[in-house]
DNA sequence: TCTTGACTTAAAGTGAACTTTATAATCTAT
DNA sequence: ATAGATTATAAAGTTCACTTTAAGTCAAGA
């Protein structure tokens, strides 16, 4: 079991991060001690990896909290949740398909400022 | 020349962003008429649709200040603006190699969906 | 024993990028 | 000529996802 701060380490999350996910209902059963303080297990630890992959591939703290109240309601919801995941696959395939279109554009705008160069040697001027 | 409606209808984006972009510095040279209604012309659609890239992906709008403001200060500032947009596809590609890295995770979660559901099968239960 | 450091909570604060509101001026159609 | 739509500005408000602060509890080391 680990404490808080060995999750900080191991994650790279910040603390206040930690207990804000768990207060949003991102974190199903992270343990206490005696004392309140939390303990973290490796169910804990994989959750937390989950979580952040689903923000890193932006789906919002509101949807998440939705996927673990499915979950927590046990195995009526499974196919509920794939359905969810599903989805989210969907949306972060058109967010990269979005990224390379973009890409392309600035792709543009750089052969131009490769012309705009080779024009400036060609000529001889100096800038 | 187009006025502030025409360019929403033409590039989706409100008139209130619009002219919030162009406050900031982010459109420069939009004209007015006589009686200080914006009116657009092709060189500002083109800056729209490129700033509209930037944000699409990821870059803030400080930086795009900074890009306008070299624009604005001439031939002098080209090798910065194009070390801007390398840096930028820089970043692009750094998002989307994360967003491949994290869309691996959730085909990961919906492989193991595939397993839960076979097994349904197989076992016969009803969920 | 004291004090230092890590933990706890609730609540307030932050930053980014818009969005809405309030008020006024101007254009358009009847 | 006038009603209704569109535009203008400045300023306040919104949303999201944290982050910081304030005030307190607790265990361990000097």
């Amino acid at each position: 079991m680990l404490t808080i701060r060995e999750v900080t380490e191991l994650t790279g999350i910040a603390a206040p991060t930690l207990r804000y996910y768990e207060k949003e209902g991102l974190l199903p059963h992270v343990r206490r001690n005696e004392n309140g303080k939390r303990l973290y297990d490796e169910d804990d630890l994989s959750w937390i990896h989950f979580v952040t992959a689903l923000r890193a591939t932006g789906m919002p703290i509101s949807q998440i909290q939705k996927y673990v109240y499915l979950y927590k309601e046990g195995d009526s919801t499974i196919s509920e949740r794939k359905m969810m995941m599903l989805q989210h696959k969907k949306e972060i395939e058109k967010s990269i398909r979005e990224l390379y279109f973009n890409l392309d554009k600035i792709n543009y705008k750089l052969a131009l400022y490769d012309v705009i160069e080779s024009q400036i040697e060609r000529t001889n001027i100096k800038i």
